[in-house]
DNA sequence: ACATAGACTTGGAAGAATGTTG
DNA sequence: CAACATTCTTCCAAGTCTATGT
């Protein structure tokens, strides 16, 4: 208990901004009982989501526009708004949500027509809500703003509490609105209709001595507790699932940071035990017990391959799997020790992968595969999550299947860190960073959609670049014409740019003119409408030429370039300033080129998560210190304020 | 031992905010 | 400065693991 609540300047930090520079450092003390999550507490409460509002925009069903109570207009509503997305095709979501539907439709006092969902039109209501968008999108600046800050003023007091007398930030703090469940994969229960939640469902926890935020008008809480063991500040149940929603504080909390801070330790201790703990299960590989050797096998596939431990799942529920739930129909063993995984794990992700394993392990998986068992059948039958994580935690206090992960991600991140060339430019030292990142990113399987723009992107970015090098190409020729014999003395300064033909060249320019006249015509027009508006002179003839006297300029230029074979020297040229923009050019395409390397590998690659959750901060930090990379580089303003704990380490630190 | 509830972390995607460019 | 692209933030679903009850 020493030290707390004690505080300490911090150095100024311009972008935080903040009013209190007496910040809490929870990280300078050590060993706190972490049972006890505070002993005072004081928060507003839960924000509920307005009440509905109809619009009086009428769906059609067979053709004809139909009337419908709020309740019921609400729901359709709800299926209206999000009829470009791919859930709107989805048969279950369309079988669960108007199954929901009808229900409420039922519990209306007018009769309903709507009987099959096929003959159901919502396009009318969904038009309705793109234009609103639209109008709202168009609104004058002053009152989109206005709007913004009175919504930020309604929000004020619910995003921050007091804990034990200081003021943290709460994460969550509105009450998920009605809805329709937008399950993922192949969930059964996509598409059921989400309720609204009343005070009444919801339960508030909070100091003893603090004031109980009113509920609602004509409300009440469902309950007020003062439980100091969790770290919650409302909770209630779903319909759905049944499953129990929470208010947390957000990441930036002492709470949050505190866990975060301990996860880290946690798999920084397993670097000590996991020489030992590899040799344990190689060697429980053989053993005579099946249940051993199940765990055992298990126990590799998540230190290798950083699978996750995989609880059971009911029928309720996406069929995914994890390690212990593995099916024999995900496993494909090739002779001798080749073995394919092929299965969907956590968010229905497709985690497909072929590896070479250790011959004890490809033999165990043919053992467990055997007859009678079929695809359908578990591999590992003698194992849970449970019986593996007692195991765990008896080789090392608190280590469970998911510490793993956590370890050899930033083991891994670390190791790939230190692979960084010290003489690398800025722009290459951010990709090995961001290649270390995408490493563990391939590693715990985090996968994303290809962005739509990809392709696109990809084209933009290789033209991008040869426009650098036909500047480069053009600077080499005047250096070229102004010393000649530089083609002797220095070769290699003047080589000519390797994937720029002329054709793309003589395109490249007509662009170039292209460009400039359309900049000039659409200047004309602009002064021209405002000349108009104003009930000036129009642009005389004279005015017009000057404005495109530019692009004739440029034109006229390449056309002698190309009769003369020469290219127009730049003003003032000298050997020293053409040799400067070549190199400041060079610089900029090997920066493009970087850039575009980085995107493209990344295209199916999420970094996010593993930065957020599996990569001890303290080794980006270390690393921006030794490298001389400023952290803003690889850390945005959420990161670095999530992680202040980790920002103190020495460029020598260690994972 | 086993089942279920509860509490907390992890995860991708949508939407909002911000930056870039024609 | 509008349209578009990129990055950040929010949202809430879906995991892991512990505690509790039988």
């Amino acid at each position: 208990e020493k030290g707390r609540g004690k505080k300490t300047k911090t150095e100024a930090n311009g972008e935080n901004g903040d009013e209190d520079n007496d910040e809490y450092r929870w990280w300078l003390e050590q060993n706190r009982d972490d049972s006890i999550k505070w002993t005072s507490l004081e928060h507003h409460g839960v924000l509920f989501p307005p009440e509905y509002e109809p619009h009086g925009v009428r769906m059609k069903y067979n053709g004809r526009e139909i009337d419908l109570e709020p309740e019921a207009e609400e729901v359709a509503s709800f299926f209206a708004a999000l009829l470009h997305m791919d859930h709107a095709k989805n048969p279950v979501f369309q079988e669960n949500f108007f199954r929901d539907f009808q229900e409420v439709l039922a519990r209306c006092k007018k009769p309903t027509p709507i009987k099959e969902f096929a003959k159901c039109d919502f396009t009318p209501i969904h038009e309705y809500f793109e234009r609103e968008r639209e109008r709202k999108k168009n609104l004058p600046k002053e009152e989109r703003l206005a709007l913004k800050a009175e919504k930020l003023a309604a929000e004020e007091k619910y995003s921050y509490c007091m804990l034990d007398g200081r003021r943290e930030k709460v994460g969550n703090f509105r009450v998920e609105p009605p809805a329709l469940f937008r399950g993922r994969g192949a969930h059964p229960k996509t598409g059921c209709l989400k309720k609204r939640v009343m005070p009444e469902q919801v339960t508030i926890n909070i100091g003893k001595d603090a004031t109980v935020p009113p509920p609602p008008a004509g409300h009440q809480w469902g309950g007020v507790i003062h439980d100091n063991t969790v770290t919650w500040l409302a909770t209630w149940k779903e319909n759905i699932n049944g499953s129990v929603k929470y208010v947390f504080l957000a990441a930036n909390s002492s709470l949050k940071g505190q866990s975060d801070f301990k996860k880290f330790e946690k798999a920084r201790e397993l670097k000590k035990h996991i020489h030992k703990i590899r040799a344990d299960y190689t060697k429980d590989l053989k053993d005579r017990m099946m249940q051993v050797r199940q765990r055992a096998t298990a126990m590799y596939l998540i230190d290798r391959f950083a699978l996750r431990a995989g609880n059971e799942k009911g029928d309720d529920e996406a069929d995914t799997v994890g390690c212990c739930t593995l099916r024999c129909e995900h496993i494909t063993l090739v002779p001798p020790n080749r073995v394919v995984f092929d299965f969907l794990g956590k968010d229905s992700i497709r985690y497909y992968r072929e590896v070479d394993v250790d011959v004890s392990v490809w033999k165990n998986m043919k053992i467990f595969k055997k007859e009678p068992k079929g695809p359908n059948d578990p591999l590992f039958d003698r194992l849970t999550t449970a019986s593996l994580n007692k195991h765990l935690s008896s080789l090392m206090a608190g280590l469970t299947a998911k510490v793993f992960r956590t370890f050899n991600a930033s083991l891994t991140f670390q190791q790939e860190l230190g692979k960084t060339p010290s003489l690398a430019t800025a722009a290459e030292k951010v990709l090995a960073y961001n290649r270390a990142n995408r490493e563990v990113a391939v590693l715990c399987n985090h996968q994303r959609s290809v962005p739509k723009q990809h392709e696109n992107q990809m084209g933009r970015m290789q033209d991008k670049i040869k426009a650098i090098k036909y500047q480069r190409w053009h600077a080499k020729r005047e250096l070229i014409q102004l010393t000649p014999r530089i083609k002797k003395t220095h070769p290699t300064l003047v080589e000519p740019e390797s994937d720029l033909d002329d054709d793309w060249c003589r395109e490249h320019e007509t662009d170039l003119v292209r460009k400039e006249r359309e900049k000039a015509e659409t200047k004309i027009t602009r002064e021209n409408e405002k000349r108009l508006a104003a009930k000036e002179k129009p642009l005389s003839k004279q005015e017009e030429s000057d404005i495109r006297d530019k692009a004739d300029v440029l034109a006229a230029r390449f056309k002698e370039e190309r009769k003369s074979g020469k290219a127009e020297m730049r003003r003032n040229a000298t050997v020293e300033k053409l040799e400067e923009a070549i190199s400041k050019l060079t610089e900029r395409i090997i920066a493009a080129k970087t850039q575009m390397i980085d995107r493209d590998e990344n295209k199916t690659t999420s970094l996010g998560t593993s930065k957020i959750n599996y990569l001890d901060p303290r080794i980006t930090s270390a690393w921006c210190r030794k490298h001389g990379v400023p952290l803003e580089k690889m850390f945005n303003a959420t990161l670095r304020d999530k992680f202040r704990w980790a920002m103190d380490v020495d460029g020598e630190w260690e994972f």
